[in-house]
DNA sequence: TGATGACTGTGTATATATTACACAGTAAAG
DNA sequence: CTTTACTGTGTAATATATACACAGTCATCA
């Protein structure tokens, strides 16, 4: 019951401690949301699929810890990246106690090629319904991230970072439908997320595709 | 670029840290949402209002330091906790570097006495409109954790902790408005938050109020 | 003790949002 | 040239949200 509980002295109240960071990014692919996963080159949980993650070094903030991880691991940089949860449990690490704070980022795979560095073992797009059993208690992360990101889009419009600069309604629909783990209807979602106001019809159509020749939009 | 940086070794990547948790307790008294606030007793930010907070001590994981903080600054016991964010830049603090991650906590301050203890210099109970300047960036905290609550009371309906074991829908309609900083129309949140089935009419009235008897309710 | 004022419970009409659903046309694939 | 998977478009039915009035209770206070 020291008195001074609220004050952080200079001297006194650290401790040797490990602080990481993981990320789970998703990306819009083949019509479906995908989860990069890296393959752990060493005990503990060698070979295991994890979310990309690591150290957070003195003087560095998690989000700039985030951008080192990514850029090392995958070649990843200028991911959006929102802060999911900090997990505090005692013995989430089997080896020494480790506090995690986990983010999750989104891209649009196309502008962001992955480079698989070569002191790493894989570097893996996954489907979200396919995914491989994961290190650690990775797949609660994944779990809280996707949750996140779901109550996110839900309150606001901020799928863009995971879509190219121009898009059709089908593919922002499939990213909905991939994202809410639902099927919608095809009129309704044009007529509602068209009402928000949030596209722009460019005004041209995209070729290539079987069928119709559909309208191309981006983001206002 | 170490390629064992998604491993956490057992002796290297530590270093030293502080690692701090901070409550915002939110109660809802006199018809208001409010906000516990302790003052600081000695410098930086001395005769400031904080949070209550303190450190994270090794073996603790965030919550039980929550708990062991908010017993020794303010005597409140089993408060509500959720986590709002962990926040990570580097000069938050004046003299070193802090990590601090923070938690709303939710009670019914009729329940739960607060005992001021006797090296605080004081502990009020504040309304959200009435809230003085607070010391390092906890005005920051505040705002997101009211974001994060409003949130998830649009999403759940959670605000058991903060009312009596009875109470009326008056009451109820009360912490909305308070919470969602708007009116709302008595009949039309009566239909809707009845709707939802989630509140058991006890039967009982509640008496010595002005006018009516209105009818108690608990929740399911 | 009686007037006042702030409460109580209750329902309907209107506006808005969500859902369900069909057709005629286009072009890639085979 | 047939098949198949697309394209754009609108309306009716349903569900949800909003706006709004009255007759009664009772603590307060003159």
């Amino acid at each position: 019951m020291s008195p001074d509980i609220t004050n952080v002295s200079v001297t006194k109240d650290a401790y040797e401690c490990t602080i990481t960071v993981d990320c789970a990014v998703f990306g819009f692919q083949e019509g479906v949301l995908k989860l990069l996963l890296v393959q752990k080159p060493q005990e503990p949980f060698k070979g295991y699929w994890l979310l990309p993650g690591g150290i957070m070094k003195e003087g560095q903030t998690a989000e700039e810890a985030i951008d080192h991880v990514l850029l090392t691991l995958t070649g990843l940089k200028n991911v959006h990246q929102e802060q999911v949860h900090c997990y505090t449990e005692v013995h989430r690490h089997p080896l020494k106690r480790v506090i995690t704070i986990c983010y999750y980022g989104l891209i649009n795979p196309e502008n962001h090629p992955i480079i698989k560095q070569k002191h790493m073992n894989g570097v893996e797009w996954y489907r979200l319904d396919e995914l491989p059993e994961l290190g650690f208690d990775h797949r609660r992360l994944v779990d809280d991230a996707l949750r996140r990101l779901k109550s996110n889009v839900e309150e606001r419009l901020i799928l863009g970072e995971l879509l190219p600069a121009k898009f059709t309604l089908k593919e922002l629909q499939e990213l909905y439908e991939s994202l809410l783990d639902e099927k919608l209807d095809r009129r309704n979602f044009r007529k509602k997320i068209l009402q928000k106001d949030l596209l722009i019809n460019i005004g041209e159509k995209k070729v290539g595709a079987k069928g119709g020749r559909p309208d191309l939009y981006r983001l206002k």
